[in-house]
RNA sequence: GGAGAAGUACCCAAGAGGUCGAAGGGGCUCCCCUGCUAAGGGAGUAGGAGGUGUGAAUCUCGCCCGGGUUCAAAUCCCGGCUUCUCCGCCA
């Protein structure tokens, strides 16, 4: 979330920068209610001032065995007074927390101004898309006639939007996400292995709540959420935290199954592995000084990107537009790999700058040489979604007999060098 | 799932309705003495959030979290979370 006190005392600069996102947000409203907060603060402060100066000569004259019985009767009056005003207070301030929570970040001033995907900015692109000299097939297609995906089964025992990996498929899937694990690592990430459930202090840590509810899973009868990606539980690992700034950028890297409703997403990329309700990810996480955030993500975006080039299949990288960054970002890179069945560039991970809107929210701080404390900058980044990359495997790779060539990398992970 | 115990500052720990923002240790920082791979003495060491106001300050809230009782709560009551022990169950 946003500073209150920022938003209160720039109100016009918040105004104009949040108009450069979709949707609208209540700043004026804001900045009324925060002075009503503020005026009722004062009023219940100074009665409670006058409660503990009372308190304490009432106890005086306890202690002296002398009556202090009026004292107590004007004392309940006060009471009452200051349940009155707290109960008023309470009402204020948590109509200001629903309304500020509901704000996303303000986008960096790099970010190119826009209104959706099609005012995205290109920044680079890696090699060419492969020219074939046959019709390149789908990776559902594929994967069906190699046996290795079996979605009529993944629908009977779950349901639409669920796959079943088999032999070599389930086999590529587990080769894809080690490699990229080893990669990480080996370039400086520590590894996490967090738990797929997490409360809803995570979920509001990171920002998927309040706002976004329905795009989780929620588990009946418990207070857990199905993580939607390992952002949630691996930023919230320094929830209520203080990091030593000679620690800083914390960074880890994690494989989880995600778990996502995909609400409103009818009818899209109804085919193959691209829209899931369960997907494999491996998730970088960092914790950065505020100083260096945006230098840290670009050497996050890198460290994603290596991945495809170690693998050789072409991507671009997209500086998403003001219009499309997401509600917590305040800068994104997204990286699209290439599907010859869809003929464009596809995403397969988004790069985020968070700034201090999720560590303002998970109070995630970190101390200075001073010793004062300040909020750390989180980052995160797919590094990357695995489904997608073993499609874009299959697509890229696959030769004019419908077998699969296997990135020279990816090798000594699947034990073949082709699926057939 | 059942039964019991506990959660106080960096750590250990006292506390049992008013004198407690919290004794006492340990650790850490500084000073003194001593002098060498010791030891002793002294001082400091709640952080945080939020009001009002400012080169000072002051007030409010903070003893796991959330409610409640009371003129007054670390202390009493209710709910929750976490940890530990025993039983059950289970990978």
């Amino acid at each position: 979330m946003l500073d209150l006190r920022f938003v209160t005392e720039n109100i016009d600069f918040v105004r104009d920068a949040l108009s450069k996102r979709s949707g609208r947000y209540p700043i004026e409203e804001i900045a009324v209610l925060n002075d009503e907060r503020k005026s009722l603060i004062k009023e219940t402060e100074s009665k409670k001032a006058q409660k503990n100066t009372v308190s304490d000569q009432i106890a005086a004259l306890k202690r002296q065995k002398s009556d202090a019985s009026e004292m107590i009767e004007n004392m309940k009056v006060l009471g009452g007074e200051i349940k009155e005003l707290d109960a008023r207070l309470s009402v204020v301030q948590s109509r200001l927390e629903e309304l500020l929570f509901a704000v996303p970040n303000i986008t960096a001033p790099y970010v190119p101004e826009g209104k959706d995907d099609k005012d995205n900015k290109e920044i680079r692109k890696f090699s060419v898309p492969k020219a074939f000299s046959f019709a390149p097939k789908p990776h559902w297609d594929l994967g069906e006639s190699l046996g290795i995906f079996d979605w009529p089964r993944a629908a009977k025992i779950s349901g639409a939007r669920f796959t079943v990996y088999k032999g070599a498929g389930a086999r590529l899937e587990r080769a894809v996400y080690n490699f990229m694990l080893d990669a990480h690592t080996e370039n400086g990430y520590t590894e996490i292995f967090p738990p797929y459930m997490v409360n809803r202090d995570s979920m509001f840590g990171t920002g998927q709540l309040p706002k976004f509810e329905e795009d989780m899973f929620h588990v009946e009868n418990t207070n857990y959420f199905l993580i939607p990606t390992a952002e949630v539980p691996v930023t919230n690992l320094h929830r209520n935290e203080v990091l030593s700034e000679s620690e800083l950028p914390v960074k880890y890297c994690a494989y989880t199954a995600c778990f996502r409703a995909e609400a409103g997403s009818a009818g899209r990329d109804t085919r193959g592995l691209i829209r899931q309700h369960q997907f494999n990810k491996v998730e970088l996480v960092k914790f950065s000084h505020p100083e260096n955030s945006f230098d840290e993500l670009e050497s996050l975006t890198n460290d994603a990107e290596k991945i495809l080039q170690t693998l050789g299949i072409p991507y671009r990288v997209v500086l998403l537009c003001t219009g499309d960054t997401g509600f917590s970002s305040c800068m994104t890179y997204d990286i699209e790999v290439w599907m010859p069945s869809y003929n464009r560039y596809v995403e397969i991970s988004s790069c985020s700058n968070f700034g201090d809107f999720q560590a303002r929210r998970a109070n995630i701080k970190f101390r200075g040489e001073n010793g004062k404390t300040s909020f750390v900058h989180t980052l995160n980044g797919s590094g990357l979604a695995v489904g997608r990359t073993t499609a874009a495997i299959l697509e890229n790779f696959q030769n004019e007999n419908g077998s699969i060539s296997i990135p020279k990398a990816l090798q000594k992970y699947t034990g073949f060098d082709i699926i057939k």
